[in-house]
DNA sequence: GTGAAAGCGCTAACAG
DNA sequence: CTGTTAGCGCTTTCAC
C-alpha cells in the first residue's frame, strides 16, 4: 500500500480511502490511485484490515457439519453459503464425522481465525469450550440438533413426532413386528427418533422386541448386514424403520439381496421383472433420498428440508451478528411423510 | 495477551512463547501462563499472528466449485476438506453456479483473506485476474476443467475419450439415432464430451442429425422437457447420451413419464410391474448417480471419481505450498463405463 | 531464559 | 480534502 501511495504521489491514507470507497477524495487523486493500483497489481490485505477495524468483524462465518459429502448436509451447506454470499460473507467449512475431538479442533481453528459466527451441527460432546468465544461476541446457531451446554438459537425438526408418524404409518398397514434401525444413540436426533418409535408402539399396545432393535449403524454396509441378519432370523420383522438416509440405503441393499424379485439380474434390460413380490418387508426411511421415487422399490420416507434448515440458520445467525440480542430461539421445521410404496406393503400373512 | 501476561506476572513475549510451544521457557512460568490463560479464558488471535509471521502463511485454502449441493462436487469438497484437516489447514468454500461474476467475487474475497492456495473448478471466463495473486505466491490447482489464462496444475478426466466410449457402446448395441443432451457449450467438459460424441459417430460413418442435438440444459426439468419433445417428434432417437448427472435425471424423468411400463403408478406396492418394455430409448449417462444401480431402470453410466479428483488436487496444492516449483502438471484420471441395463437395450425395430 | 523495541499492513482519530 | 500519529494483537530480533 505504501508502494501504491508513492507511485500515486499521495499518502497511504488516501489510498486506503480510495480502496474503501470512502467519500472525501478528489477525483484526480482517486484516479491516480486507481491507476497505480492497476499498474502494480496491488491487492489489499483484508486480514490486516480486519485487525484494525475492530467493529466490522471478519465477514467470515464457520459451518461445521457431520459430513459434507452427505446430501443432507451438502444441501444445507449450499443454502448457508448462498445466504453468506448475499450478505458479503465467506464461509469456512468443516466436517466432524461426528467425532468430538475433530469437532473441537475444527471449531477452535475457525474461532481463532476470528469468525463472526458459527453454524454447527453439534456432536454429542459438551460445547462448554465455546464459552470464551461466545462471551467475546462470536455468535452461534445450531442446526439439526441442540448442543449440550450452549444456550443458542437452534433449528431442528420434531424428530420424535416424525418418527412416531412413520411407525404409526406402518402400524396402520397392519405391521406389528417393526424393526428399528438406528445410528449411535449418543446422537440427539437418534435418541428422539428412537423415543418416537417406542411411543408409537406403546400407544397401540405393541411390545417392543429387543431382537428388532439395532443401534450404532454407521454406514450403508453396516446397515445392510444388520438388516440381512435380522431378516434371516427365526422371527424376522415384517417392516423396517430406517432412521437416516444411509441406513435406508443399506436396508434397501439387504432387502434386494435377500428378497424375491428385487434381487434378479436385470442388466440385460430385456425381460419384464416382477417387483413387490410380497415377501419383502415394508420400509419407511427418515430423510429423503435422491431418486427415492425412482427406485425399483420407491421408498416411503419422512422428509425434511435441509436447505430450509440451512437458510433459517443463516438468517438467525446474521440477525445475531447484526446485533439481535433477544433470547435464543428454537425453530422447529416441518417434516412430511411421503408414501411411495415401500411403506404401504401389508405384512406377510 | 497483555492481560494474560500481567495475570501471570510475565511479559507478553513469554506468553507468546508458551502458546506457540517454543522451547526456552522455564516450567514454572509456563505453568503460570497456562493457568492464567485458563482463568481468563484467553484465546489467541490467529489473524494477528499471521500478520506478523509472514513466512508461515494463513494455513487456509479456498475451494471454489460450481455447486456444493451437487453430489459430484460435494464428494470432491469432502475429500479436499479431509486432506486439509490432516495438514492442519482450514478451507473456505464457495459455489459459483458457473457464473463468472460470482466466481470472481468469491475468489477475490478468498485471496484478500490471504489464502495460501486455491482449488478451483473454473468457469469459462478468463482467469487472468488471478495473476497478481499467483505472482505473490498464492498457489492454484484446477479440478475438472482447465482454466483459460492460467498455467497451473490441473486434474481432469479424458472427457472426449469417455464420451466416445459411451457413444460407441450405444452404437455397438445397434443404435444409429443417438441424441446428444448437453449443458452449455462454454463449459470445457461439455465441449469435450460433444467432440467425443461426434468423433464416435464419424468413426462409424453415422451422420450427426441436428434434431438430435441439444445444448444448454441447465436443470433436471429443462432436460426432461427437451427429451420429452425429442421423443414426441416425428423421428425420435432410439438412444440418449446424457452428459451429466442432472441431465441423466431429467432424461429418466421424461422417459418414465412418456414410456410404456415405467410410468404406471406403483405406489400401492402390490402388483408386479413390467419394466424395460422395449419402447424406451437406451440411455447412457455421464457421472454416476447415487442409487443409479437401484433405479427402476438401472442406469448405464460413464463413471468418474470426484473424491479422487479432490484428493489429487489437494495433494498437488499442498506440494506446491510446501515449495514444489516444478512445471505445472496435468493429471488425467480414469473413467469407467458401468453397464447396468439402460445402455444395453437394442433399438426399437 | 527473559524482556524491550520495532513493525507486519492497515485504518481510527484527529489535525490541518 | 489530505496527511500525521498511533495502534489493532501478535511475533521477530536482539539485547540482557
Amino acid at each position: 500500500m505504501r508502494d501504491v501511495a508513492r507511485e500515486a504521489g499521495v499518502s497511504p491514507m488516501t489510498v486506503s480511502r480510495v480502496l474503501s470507497g470512502e467519500p472525501g477524495v478528489s477525483a484526480e487523486k482517486a484516479a491516480s490511485v486507481e491507476r497505480a493500483v492497476r499498474r502494480l497489481g496491488y491487492r489489499r490485505n483484508d486480514l490486516a484490515r480486519m485487525l484494525r477495524r475492530k467493529g466490522a468483524g471478519s465477514r467470515t462465518i464457520g459451518l461445521v457439519v457431520d459430513d459434507l459429502a452427505n446430501p443432507f448436509y451438502a444441501l444445507m451447506a449450499r443454502s448457508v453459503e448462498d445466504a453468506a454470499y448475499r450478505q458479503g460473507y465467506v464461509v469456512l467449512v468443516g466436517s466432524t464425522n461426528d467425532d468430538r475431538r475433530r469437532e473441537r479442533e475444527v471449531i477452535a481453528a475457525f474461532c481463532s481465525r476470528q469468525v463472526d459466527g458459527l453454524i454447527l451441527v453439534p456432536t454429542c460432546g459438551s460445547h462448554g469450550f465455546l464459552r470464551p468465544w461466545t462471551e467475546t461476541g462470536t455468535r452461534v446457531v445450531c442446526l439439526d440438533r441442540p448442543a449440550r451446554g450452549l444456550d443458542v438459537d437452534t433449528v431442528t425438526v420434531d424428530n420424535r413426532a416424525a418418527a412416531r408418524g412413520a411407525v404409526d404409518h406402518l402400524l396402520d398397514h397392519g405391521h406389528r413386528r417393526i424393526a428399528y434401525l438406528g445410528d449411535r444413540l449418543d446422537i440427539w436426533t437418534q435418541r428422539e427418533r428412537h423415543l418416537g418409535y417406542r411411543e408409537a408402539l406403546a400407544a397401540r399396545g405393541v411390545e417392543a422386541v429387543p431382537g428388532l432393535l439395532c443401534h450404532g449403524l454407521r454406514s450403508r454396509a453396516e446397515a445392510a448386514s444388520a438388516v440381512a441378519a435380522m431378516l434371516a432370523s427365526d422371527s424376522p420383522p415384517t417392516a423396517l424403520f430406517a432412521t437416516n438416509g444411509l441406513i435406508s440405503a443399506g436396508a434397501l441393499d439387504a432387502v434386494r439381496a435377500g428378497g424375491g424379485g428385487g434381487g434378479s439380474d436385470r442388466s440385460d434390460g430385456g425381460g419384464a421383472t416382477a417387483l413387490g413380490e410380497g415377501d419383502d418387508p415394508a420400509i419407511v426411511g427418515f430423510d429423503d433420498l435422491p431418486f427415492a421415487d425412482r427406485l425399483d422399490q420407491p421408498l416411503t420416507v419422512v422428509n425434511q428440508d435441509p436447505a430450509a434448515m440451512g437458510g433459517t440458520g443463516a438468517a438467525l445467525l446474521f440477525a445475531r451478528i447484526e446485533g439481535d440480542r433477544s433470547a435464543p430461539r428454537s425453530v422447529v421445521l416441518l417434516t412430511r411423510l411421503i408414501p411411495r410404496g415401500s411403506g404401504e406393503r401389508p405384512p406377510l400373512a
